[in-house]
RNA sequence: UGACCGAUGGUGUAACGGUAGCACAGAAGUUUUUGGUGCUUUUAGUUGAGGUUCGAAUCCUUGUCGGUCAACCA
């Protein structure tokens, strides 16, 4: 069954079970909650899921952890959906914990009959109260020994709407003294006169995590419940009801939340960047949600290939946002259509030149079948202001007087002079070019220190660029003092609106990735439109020179 | 100072009693009509102390450090 060797400890544990024959096919589930949207964190929590089913024949559901309604909404769900299928993962069934909350009813009058469970009419603070601590026992609740009857109709006055929020609760009748705090009575019914995005107004009770995600897991016949480090004390409780009720025995594994350095990934915190206008949405590009790394132009492939890269274990981590920029730039490279933008243009007047010539530029050097473009070399062209320097330097690879240098698919120019406005700035330069010397048909014989980009000034558009950098000014905004919302990097957006970019930009859609030569890798902006073209940065080319 | 989980280069991850390897990051070189890409080389690691063993990252004991747990959240 097994085709390769297991590469975590999840798929050693699928391989034992599968070898053992405990099971003939796995089945795993991916269970968010729809009150945010996806990070990283899920992508990982999805390919593993996804992935290790995909590996050992089995297959995926999703399922959505709809126990909470206050905080829940189908806008939520919509977007984990597309999310999910962004990603490029297929699942077999989607499913709600809300479609299952009459068989939970049934379970938990089960429990009651079995005198496993009993309704509880402390308040919370009575009950956090008579809990204990880590270190203490808790004691147990007046309402512990209520006859089966008693809780049976009780029970079922709560599902009634007979009693208040808060008034009454149904607990497990575990241990009060157990060092898992979780498995000291823990509640598994909660009265909420809420509004559910799938039931509507149906129920007023609402089962807790501990009584939704376990018997989901076993209604579906999950066999490897795979979720984060955080839930292993829980595994205890899981473990117990799913005994108690005698229903389909899933099992609950947990590995590491997979975190990635100057962010940050609870979709609590993250809510709280979007409410508070640090950021203009859930899919703003610096976010580490998958739709704002979508919009930014980051690929499905690049976020899978992370996710393998980062790896499965048990112990907390935190990766660092370049493995993401390699993965990332790795992908780009081949795929990416290279253009030429000028971001601070420069006029640059060709003097020998009296004709338009028209030029077949490569799409992408990386990819043989990638085509070219055309372009037209006008006696009129910009080049970046960085790129001509009126002091000498030692290895150059920019524009200076008296030197030459190629443009990029076009001709070497020589520059000959700088021409000034009054007040000595320079207005533009001059240069003549070689005839000879045209890309991929250069019988020049001249030497260049280099080679630039170019607009033709004729044909250029205007482009806005937007240009982003990490969101926190700390590696783990989460460890520092105080509120996480202090390390936030007010510069994380820098719009540049001076750029010009070649004329086939115009045709930039959203199935598209570029790469601006020497600039970088960008993608079309959603809120792009015909009259302001706008293109956000991926990510930049790898930089070796500049930090020497 | 309870229970549970964990500890391998800067970061992440392998090794399943038998040569500590891989990737990212860093450094050096090379190629290049992108200071991109490619290619070559390279720096750097087993949490401390004891034990078991011919042999320990791995097994045992113990210390240290980190994380989690006392939401009517998931």
């Amino acid at each position: 069954m097994e085709t390769d060797k297991a590469t975590n400890f999840i798929e050693e544990i699928i391989d034992a079970d599968l070898k053992a024959g405990k099971y003939k096919s796995i089945i795993t589930r991916f269970p968010p909650e729809p009150n945010g949207y996806l990070h990283m964190g899920h992508a990982a929590s999805i390919c593993l899921n996804f992935g290790v089913a995909q590996k050992y024949g089995g297959t995926t559901n999703l399922r959505f952890d709809d126990t909470n309604p206050v905080t829940e909404d189908t806008e939520y769900v919509d977007s984990i959906m597309a999310d999910v299928k962004w990603l490029g993962f297929n699942w077999a069934n989607v499913f709600y914990a809300s479609d299952y909350f009459e068989q939970l009813y049934v379970f938990a009058v089960q429990l009651i009959q079995q005198g496993d469970a009993y309704v509880c009419d402390l308040t919370a603070d009575e009950i956090a109260a008579q809990k204990g601590t880590p270190t203490e026992a808790g004691t147990h609740s007046p309402y512990r020994d209520r006859s089966v009857a008693e809780n049976l109709a009780l029970f079922e006055a709560m599902r009634d709407g007979k009693y208040k929020e808060g008034e009454k609760t149904l607990r497990a009748k575990i241990d009060m003294s157990s060092s898992n705090m979780l498995m000291r009575d823990p509640l598994l019914y909660r009265i909420k006169f809420a509004h559910h995005h799938r039931t509507g107004d149906k129920w007023c009770i609402y089962p807790m995590y501990d009584f939704a995600h376990g018997q989901s897991d076993s209604i579906e016949k999950i066999t490897h419940s795979i979720c984060t480090l955080e839930f292993i004390p829980h595994r205890e409780v899981y473990d117990w009801l799913i005994e108690k009720l005698g229903i389909y025995p899933s099992k609950q594994y947990e590995f590491a939340r997979v975190n990635v350095n100057y962010t940050v990934m609870s979709k609590r915190k993250l809510l709280q960047l979007v409410n508070e206008n640090h950021v203009t949405g859930w899919d703003d590009p610096r976010m580490p949600t998958i739709s704002g790394m979508r919009r930014r132009g980051i690929t499905a492939n690049a976020i899978r290939t992370f996710c393998e890269k980062a790896g499965i274990a048990k112990r907390e981590k935190v990766n660092e946002f370049s493995l993401l920029e390699f993965c990332v730039r790795e992908e780009l490279n081949k795929i990416a259509l290279r253009r030429m933008v000028v971001f601070q243009p420069l006029k640059v007047v060709i003097t020998n030149l009296d004709k338009e010539i028209e030029l077949n530029i490569e799409n992408n050097p990386e990819d043989e079948n990638g085509g070219t473009r055309q372009l037209m070399f006008t006696n009129e062209i910009y080049i970046e202001q960085e790129d001509f320097v009126e002091v000498a330097q030692k290895k150059i690879f920019k524009m200076e007087v008296g030197q030459a240098i190629r443009l990029k698919g076009a001709f070497i120019v020589q520059c000959n002079e700088v021409i000034r406005n009054a007040d000595h700035s320079i207005a533009e330069i001059h240069c003549t070019y070689y005839a000879n010397s045209q890309s991929g048909q250069d019988t020049s014989g001249v030497k260049v220190q280099g080679t630039l980009h170019w607009v033709s000034s004729k044909y250029a558009i205007p482009v806005e660029i937007r240009e982003y950098d990490r969101l926190f000014k700390v590696e783990n905004p989460a460890d520092e003092e105080g509120d996480f919302k202090d390390y936030i990097n007010e510069n994380s957006l820098n719009i540049v609106n001076t750029a010009l970019a070649e004329p086939s930009l115009k045709e930039a859609t959203l199935t598209h990735h570029f790469q601006f030569l020497r600039k970088g890798y960008f993608y079309l902006d959603k809120e792009s439109n015909p009259s302001t073209i706008i293109f956000n940065k991926t990510v930049g080319l790898k930089d070796n020179w500049s930090k020497k």
